[in-house]
RNA sequence: CGGGGUGUGGCCUAAUGGUUAAGGCGCGUGGUUUGGGACCACGAGAUUGCCGGUUCGAAUCCGGCCACCCCGACCA
């Protein structure tokens, strides 16, 4: 991508009506705008981002057996009083069609899937099947706050998984579980297998949570066990397997998973037939991960005073290629030529990149511009390549560049 | 929903109740620049959140409403 294309705006200044570091970071970056508490639009940059995220997703959960659909977010009044929770759900966004009849925006799917499942599952044959869609969710918080970490509309990524029985629903959960943590990992995260309560609809839960000042949940975690117990369970601050004191953190929770046992599918009547003939309920269990509140999560964990580093499966692009401008005409055509060259090659190698081109903008801008949008890695190209014909190499992290040769590149960024 | 705070060009800010609401960033034009958000000149851009009140006169005082931020409550 050549950024004099690339449709975006930074800013000096930080948004006078945010405080939380993940909404100043993204705002002044050019990832995301906001258009009112709780609501947020995900420009260009935002949303390569976002598509990161979701095909990390998409990817490990397609590895398990999962396949992927789209559900409605208009969901009909009655499907919502068949499980009571028209009335009990106090997040949930109303709205009239002009005929007056009545919907919800979709805070959470069950609803929804339950009844279209009952029509996909006749038999054990039949069973289990887990199906997961990446998709707006709506509810209607009283309070959003801290940029991406509580919204009224966000993207999430829920699963639904239906079985046999119990035991058949617990071993896959522990599935899920283990593909959490590796989805986490690849976004650049060490989130903590946490056990909570289940709310209303499950007996117990796992989250999982990631540490960082900016959360909002209270977790005891066990340095030697690599797990947590949320606040709200807590009985005494001592691991329950190895007895060690526990750690309180500060963490926002990413994703969390629930048995949800047959709960639903009494309300929807959803059964199958075993090898018996005889009909049962069908078991469910249902597993979400917050995709926007994650990019806000590891923006809370990756930044520094410059700007964002993002962690490389998750960048907008993985290099950053900066052309100097200098003075000399001669010496900067050669600059602008090498530089396209690496752009080209690096794409050819199917390696992303953005290249600054801006002829107007001084170099310093540039750079400065450069680390608040925080991709890996960066290639300077100026009065180094002229004298020496080396590139100027760094990682975001990194404080000093290395001179290369361009021909050990790949070498650096592999 | 309770408590606290804040609303001024796109963004960040300034302005004892007193001319035509000031500056910086950004933007446009021209020029000088170009290794860490450079500089000069000119220019465009505002019913000071909304409604009402007090006053000769309101961004400023008063009342109501709305919005946003923070704390709390809530949070499948």
């Amino acid at each position: 991508m050549l950024q004099s294309k690339l449709i975006y705006k930074t800013y000096k200044e930080e948004p006078a009506d945010e405080e939380s570091r993940n909404a100043k970071l993204l705002i002044r970056a050019g990832f995301i705008e906001k258009v009112s508490a709780g609501i947020y639009n995900f420009l260009p940059l935002g949303i390569r981002v976002i598509k990161k995220i979701e095909n990390i997703i998409r990817e490990e959960l397609n590895k398990i057996g999962c396949q992927e659909l789209l559900l409605t977010n208009l969901h009909p009044k009655e499907y919502w009083e068949k499980t009571g929770r028209w009335e009990k759900f106090d997040v949930l966004f109303k709205t009239k069609s002009q005929t007056g009849s009545e919907y919800s925006l979709a805070p959470t799917h069950e609803e929804i899937i339950f009844p279209l499942v009952k029509k996909l599952i006749n038999s054990y044959k039949d069973l289990p099947i887990a199906l997961y869609q990446i998709h707006t969710k709506y509810r209607d918080e009283l309070r959003a706050k801290s940029g991406l970490l509580r919204n009224r509309e966000f993207i999430m990524k829920d699963l639904y998984s239906f079985h046999k029985n119990n035991e058949e629903v617990e071993r896959f959960k522990k599935i899920v579980d283990r593909t959490y943590i590796k989805i986490f990992k690849r976004c650049g995260l060490n989130a903590v297998e946490t056990f909570a309560s289940g709310g209303t609809f499950s007996p117990y839960s796992t989250e999982f949570q990631v540490p960082t000042n900016a959360g909002e949940d209270i977790i005891y975690y066990c340095k030697n066990c690599k797990v947590a117990w949320n606040k709200e369970i807590i009985e005494e601050k001592k691991c329950k397997n190895c007895k060690r004191e526990l750690e309180e953190l500060k963490s926002i929770e990413v994703g969390n998973t629930f048995n949800l046992g047959t709960r639903f599918s009494e309300a929807f009547e959803v059964y199958f037939l075993d090898k018996d003939n005889n009909r049962k309920l069908v078991y469910a269990g249902c597993y979400g991960i917050g995709v926007t509140r994650l990019m806000g999560a590891i923006v809370e964990v990756y930044n520094d005073e410059k700007g964002i580093l993002w962690p490389e499966e998750v960048a907008p692009f993985k290099v950053h290629i900066i052309l100097a401008n200098i003075k000399d005409d001669k010496k900067n055509r050669k600059i602008v030529e090498i530089g396209e060259k690496i752009y080209k090659n690096l794409l050819n190698k199917n390696i992303e990149v953005l290249i600054d081109d801006r002829e107007d903008i001084s170099t310093g801008e540039k750079l400065v511009e450069s680390d608040l949008i925080g991709i890996p890695y960066r290639i300077v190209i100026g009065e180094n390549f002229v004298k020496y014909k080396k590139i100027d190499f760094k990682k975001r992290k990194d404080k000093k560049y290395k001179l290369i040769n361009i021909g050990d590149l790949l070498k650096f960024i592999k």
